[in-house]
DNA sequence: ACCCCCTGTGTGACTTTATCACTGATACGC
DNA sequence: GCGTATCAGTGATAAAGTCACACAGGGGGT
């Protein structure tokens, strides 16, 4: 909880004045959370304006019929928009987070963000620019799972993380990722086994020939 | 263009310091937009931060297939924050903004709005606040798209429109209102005709039986 | 080693939604 | 009244979601 603590220079916090960095590493909490652990759910109330130091969380929603998909994710010196939202509104979050990676959070009381919102442009700046990203994410989400076909949506998925050749993921969890079911999952993945494409084993898929984005 | 000018009790703007909104209605260019204006369309660049006055702005995204689908509304003393994004990160459009009901607009220059933003804790709280409620909006969004059948959402809209019962629109614009195809809604209200719960005529709906919520 | 059991995967049958290709219907201008 | 543009209806087919269930792999306990 010191504020000589290291952090990286291209993020947030090295983009913000001296005085406001000092005043926000010594007035928010620092918590490390361990890869797995919920951070809040649908419904719960909110504590506070979380701050990522390290670590990725992941942001998902879950549906009337228990699917669930993946909205975004809150890397390194990222903020959870969300939580402003639910924060000043004083209402219940509408989707849940898991930590993905382990992680280092700092908790931003409500009125330590409202005094950073009032003295820095900077800290200002970054808020706006972490909501900008979100709406952005939202709106990419919104446009893929309405218009785009499914297996152009796994194909893209895979390209991603083209340059490991071994993914271990379950059918379920890439299922959540593209909003699906996973038995959707499953069978286009079959299909691209079945072209030669990649080689399928259980939580495992081995890209056998890069996918182009 | 008067500072004087009226405007609606609850709105952001009464909720604002005098001296804010004496600085915003003077600082900000005052604009009327007839209906069926197009405020910007995707990739266009962003001149300031519009403030939607009175009237109704629909703010919606065409994907590569040609459909669209209407991701939310810009109502009275709210603003579009997804300008904000696109004035700060200096970068287009990713929708297209059309006027539906005729409305009258403030347009802040960035450097008005960052004014504001550094000297009004309520003007912050509006602009957040505005922020949480599309984010809000794409979320619940993301889900029906995801998750809900089209016969649900439907009937949702219908539903939304209860008391009027006689709706205006063709099938096209209501696809567009769902992110569907034409044909779909076809299909799904002559079903809708058939269970005699509306009847059907060019480019309107009758509502026999009301929808409920 | 063996079996059990949990989790993950494969697949058929069927429904819902999307897409394509048309046809037919209605309003409106001239 | 006629031509034309817009709007609506519909069959055929493909993609995706849902339901039900069989089977496979792998780790833990005895």
């Amino acid at each position: 909880m010191m504020a000589t603590s290291t952090f990286s220079m291209d993020g947030m916090l090295a983009q913000l004045e001296a005085d406001t960095r000092t005043r926000l590493l010594e007035g928010a909490q620092r918590v490390a959370l361990p890869a797995g652990r919920v951070v809040f759910r649908a419904g719960d109330a909110c504590q506070g304006l979380p701050l990522v130091l390290s670590g990725v969380i992941r942001v998902q929603m879950t549906g009337a019929s228990g699917n669930s998909i993946v909205l975004y994710r809150i890397g390194e010196q990222d903020v959870c928009t969300l939580s402003v939202g639910c924060l000043m509104a004083a209402r219940g979050y509408r989707a849940e987070a898991v930590v993905e990676e382990a992680a280092e959070v700092l908790i931003l009381p409500l009125a330590l963000f409202e005094e950073l919102m009032a003295a820095s442009p900077k800290f200002r700046r970054e808020m706006m620019a972490a909501y900008g990203r979100r709406l952005d994410d939202l709106m990419l989400l919104v446009e893929e799972v309405a218009f785009r076909r499914m297996d152009d949506r796994l194909e893209d998925w895979l390209a991603l993380r083209g340059s490991d050749t071994v993914i271990d993921i379950t059918h379920q969890a890439l299922a959540e990722e593209l909003g699906t079911a996973r038995e959707v999952v499953s069978r286009l993945l079959k299909e691209l086994e079945r072209q030669g494409r990649v080689s399928l084993g259980r939580g495992r898929i081995e890209v056998r020939v890069p996918f182009a984005r």
